[in-house]
DNA sequence: TCAAAAGTGTTATCCTTACACCCATGT
DNA sequence: ACATGGGTGTAAGGATAACACTTTTGA
């Protein structure tokens, strides 16, 4: 039916994320040639052997961490994976499938359950934590050398964006960073890390183990192997989406949890503070959670009344989230 | 460093959305092998010749309906397309990649700027379209049969489901066809179609040109070529979700329109009325569109100011859509 | 006794929803 | 005159955001 097409290989790649100690922490393992570099858990789809492209991820991903996965979500597929290798690269072209997998850790023994280590996602994009305040390094680093590209690789190609209905650089900057104004969304993550990515910013560890160039001196973040923090922005932008109207918050908490447990989760993801007494009316007046009677000492303080997920939600107003208001 | 992978295509389908006379038109062109069935504009993804997946479903989709594309979207990677495939079938492993693309006809005149004809979407899921009431084929045909399939099947696979954290399919119709005082989710048109597939009550073309039989009389809906029927169900699903934090409705429209005109687009959209002076108002409140000056007798009745939509709100506002009410 | 965290109460404001009614055009 | 759609006003109810305050534990 088609003409015949060059070697393709799959590959599939998980950004599996559970919460420690309030931290939002993603599995990484030593990237395969830089051991100093961190990467995704992945593998190639093989279509004969995995009858779906989700049940592979599942199955690679067990033999890799012995972790075994709950809740799973496809979130983009990358075509040009290669962008990070060098032009005389000979290796055949790779597509990305990038996954995002929530899971829940018992205690904090989460080191032994997985074949990688579990690291902070805010290591690898610390402008998106605002919980302390908005973080020092976007007006001390990204902003004055993020304005400087925008503005002059809007100048370079003007006329070009007029009719295509395409924003600016210098627009999509305003939007991505909040500036002038406009609020700072938690969701642009991927418009944000493809920015700074765009500028020649970030500092990408490429197929052959070399780092790219970058044009300012301190790094911003962690890199890691090949696209894998763009795939991680991704699952980060998706997973702070999907809070708002599914509730999937769920799958990275224990059985049983106090609402300020359940507070401090979402914090984490979003990334910023959320306000205590309306976080927790909207939780229960939307029947999310119901108190098990038990109550729990573990946070120091007054104890404090222990709940869980009322699943049957789900089923009853599936789009209910936790509205966790915008700007 | 991965081992040696089978033979795997990568097929790009676009599902291209234009509203023409307020009904919501996809582009299809003939199936390849069975003339009387529609397909998605496709072809396969060649890295060397295309620099991203998006380009080169631009270059084919112009090549095949001589249409330019603006707005373009990736949906969703489908592993298994195959599962429309019988068992014998000999071709290599196709992963599909399925594409929502926004466009503007200038009037009625759309059949000459396409290679293929504009179809009306409800022709595939035509229990999606509520703007005539609760569609009759859901009493009469559709709930019958699936919630017979669901308690079926969910007494067959009962401790399955215990703590995989799973829906069972019961709950699964009750949550995707709003039962039991549940509200009817516009956006879960996926689910319901993939609950439909799943209950064979979905005739779909196989690559051979055969048709599975289903285990009602009446079909449900026009069936479509491989798995395009579900890219098209995504597609839906997605356009639905994102009107409501995004302001993409203006991809569909003339560069100016009436509010009446704009609100029968989202109608179309949603398959569902909309409130005319709430909608007029949060359009209007949230600075959306902006007044030309000129006025339109086109619709009849007194004339309607026509507008035009601000480009700027999504610089200032980028999470800004179109309330429309869920429930 | 103090710090830390749980939990209650109240208020002002905004947004949603709904209803009623008037205006300008073509037939 | 009347049908059709355009456009305005207003009032009720609910959701949201913000503030102050009390309660119960451990140290």
């Amino acid at each position: 039916m088609t003409a015949s097409s060059p070697a393709i290989e799959i590959g599939l790649n998980a950004a599996i994320v559970a919460v420690m100690d309030y931290q939002p922490m993603i599995l990484c393992i030593p990237g395969p040639e830089q051991p100093c570099s961190d990467a995704l858990p992945s593998g190639p789809f093989d279509p004969p052997a995995h009858r779906t492209m989700e049940l592979g991820l599942r199955g690679f991903v067990e033999e890799q961490t012995s972790l075994k996965l709950g809740y799973i979500e496809q979130l983009y597929t990358f075509g040009d994976r290669g962008r990070h290798q060098s032009p005389t690269d000979p290796l055949p072209h790779m597509v990305s499938v990038g996954y995002l997998a929530l899971t829940q850790l018992q205690d904090s023994t989460g080191e032994k359950f997985s074949g990688g280590k579990w690291k902070n996602w805010y290591h690898f994009l610390p402008w998106e934590d605002w919980r302390g305040g908005r973080p020092a390094l976007l007006d001390e680093a990204i902003l004055p050398a993020l304005t400087k590209w925008a503005e002059a690789s809007t100048a370079k190609s003007q006329q070009h964006n007029l009719r295509t209905g395409a924003l600016s650089p210098d627009a999509r900057v305003h939007m991505a960073f909040g500036l002038d104004g406009a609020p700072w969304e938690d969701e642009l993550v991927l418009e944000r890390y493809e920015l700074l990515y765009s500028a020649r910013l970030l500092e990408e560890v490429v197929s052959d183990g070399h780092v790219k160039q970058t044009n300012i001196e301190c790094p911003l973040g962690v890199s890691m192997m090949y696209d894998h923090r763009r795939i991680l922005a991704t699952a980060m932008a998706r997973l702070r989406s999907k809070l708002r109207y599914r509730p999937v918050v769920f799958e990275l908490m224990a059985s049983e949890f106090t609402l300020l447990e359940l507070q401090q989760t979402v914090e984490s993801i979003f990334g910023r503070a959320v306000h205590k007494q309306n976080f927790r009316r909207t939780v229960e007046k939307a029947k999310l959670v119901e108190a098990t009677g038990a109550t729990s000492l573990r946070t120091g303080g007054r104890p404090a009344a222990l709940f869980r997920f009322r699943r049957e939600i789900v089923e009853e107003r599936p789009m209910l989230g936790l509205r966790v208001g915008r700007g």
